[in-house]
DNA sequence: TGCCAGGCCGGGT
DNA sequence: ACCCGGCATGGC
């Protein structure tokens, strides 16, 4: 038997030596990384896209200025990204909270505690699991692993985990058997992605000539 | 044309 | 505690 740390190196070794670095995430500044996580719920990335330049070009690439449109017109502005009345809500909950408690800064919240900002996070309406520790991980720099529905299709193919597993058990197999790197975890859930595009998607049960093909031939 | 995309919430069992 | 429908645009 095969230690998972071992399973856990290799895995990433394959995605890397096949698709380079990967760079994540694509933002240019920590706040554009909130928005675009939020925004990229269940929605392709290339729609995302286009709201962010489309905030760009309108000056708005800022959370008083977002925060104090109306709904109607922030719904109107990120309507690229899908789901556009439930997102422009999640935002400005999202906004409000940056708002509030940290003067709209998103570098007064680095200095927390990892386990804590988390919780507070979780309880913004609208952010799940997987946008709060996007938002840790990529605009603060946080220890944590990202889960989305890619891991969970690679794993689960690959025999890596059941597929009834949940979030957090997903999650804290990465903890555990990997050291707690940010830019070691960054590069991993954006390498997984890319395999997940690329190879793995939903009608696509055989991954022909995927990176990860013989995995559990050692 | 229908299915999918870097989820999450709320109401019903 | 799970299960499921709803949310919506744009690309292939």
């Amino acid at each position: 038997m095969i230690g998972k740390d071992k399973i856990l190196r290799d895995i990433f070794e394959r995605l890397y030596n096949y698709f380079g670095p990967q760079g994540w995430w694509p933002a240019e500044s920590p706040f554009e990384v909130c928005l675009g996580a939020i925004l990229a719920q269940n929605t392709s990335w290339e729609n995302v896209k286009k709201t962010i330049q489309n905030l760009k070009e309108e000056k708005l690439l800022d959370p008083y200025l977002l925060y104090n449109l109306s709904y109607e017109r922030l719904a109107n502005l990120i309507k690229s990204s899908g789901y556009y009345n439930l997102k422009a809500k999640r935002l400005k909950n999202f906004l409000k909270f940056l708002l509030e408690n940290y003067a709209g800064e998103i570098e007064r919240m680095r200095g927390e505690d990892l386990e804590t900002l988390r919780r507070k996070l979780l309880e913004i309406k609208g952010l799940g699991p997987e946008t709060v520790d996007s938002i840790l991980l990529y605009a603060l720099d946080k220890p944590i692993f990202v889960i989305d529905s890619y891991t969970y299709r690679i794993f689960y193919r690959h025999n890596l985990c059941p597929e009834e597993t949940t979030y957090e058990e997903l999650q804290e197999i990465f903890h555990t058997f990997l050291p707690k790197d940010v830019s070691f975890f960054k590069e991993y859930h954006a390498l997984l992605v890319a395999l997940g595009k690329k190879f793995c998607k939903k009608k696509e049960p055989l991954c022909k000539g995927c990176p990860l093909e013989n995995l559990n031939d050692l």
